[in-house]
DNA sequence: ATTCCGATTGCCT
DNA sequence: GGCAATCGGAATG
């Protein structure tokens, strides 16, 4: 269905400029598009987490600039990709403007356009026929901030990638209704536990725990 | 220089 | 459900 459709609209500046919680559920149901030399990745976001430096003990902006939290302190439509546990990456869509330090984590999408080099990607070893893929195995892709980032290849080098370029950008998608939107607190953080910022698509399989 | 610990994941009981 | 893996950023000495 997507797989070779270029047609679809990329994200403006103005969308991502915009406020963070509405450009958090906005996300929702949107593309996730990596264009490498040899390889096309693509997944419909599924589960994201709202971070805002000014209120939010959790974001990396909450204790002023340094060159880790550069880029989440640029304007929006910049990729913000971090090294966490020793491991794995992590990447989130900057948004507002300059200085404001906001950002959503992209923590789940559905696998679209990619499959087998995603496999390929998270099981380490080459190749990997995704026919025979489990259904568990499938799901496992990209149902995580970290197995996402590695499924699509998205690293260090990564940080900072305008997303109205052509190497990562995010198109439009199908509607998602308003109702299928579930709102949560967010995930595996110690601090500002209790603020409501994470947002996911109703019953998707990809969504996280 | 040293210490602490994290926006995670996978394996083990 | 518990916990180790693994390392860089930030704070502290």
């Amino acid at each position: 269905m997507i797989k070779g459709d270029f047609s679809r609209k990329k994200l403006t500046r103005e969308f991502y400029t915009g406020e963070l919680i509405q450009v958090a559920k906005s996300l929702l149901g949107k593309i996730l598009v990596k264009q490498d030399e040899d390889r096309l990745f693509a997944g419909r976001i599924v589960e994201v987490e709202a971070y805002d430096g000014a209120v939010d003990e959790a974001a990396h902006t909450f204790i002023g600039r340094t060159p880790r939290n550069e880029i989440m302190f640029g304007t929006g439509g910049f990729l913000y990709v971090y090294f966490t546990y020793g491991m794995y990456f992590c990447c989130n869509v900057v948004t507002g403007l300059e200085g404001e330090g906001k950002a959503v984590l992209l923590r789940a999408v559905e696998p679209l356009t990619g499959i087998k080099s995603m496999a390929e990607n998270r099981l380490k070893r080459t190749p990997v026929d995704p026919a025979s893929l489990t259904k568990k195995e499938f799901r496992n892709l990209t149902s995580g901030p970290g197995k996402l980032c590695q499924a699509f290849d998205i690293k260090r080098e990564h940080n900072g990638t305008d997303l109205l370029g052509n190497r990562i950008y995010i198109t439009e998608g199908e509607n998602v209704k308003a109702g299928d939107i579930v709102t949560s607190k967010r995930i595996g953080i110690t601090k500002s536990v209790d603020l409501p910022w994470r947002f996911y698509i109703r019953n998707n399989p990809f969504v996280s725990k």
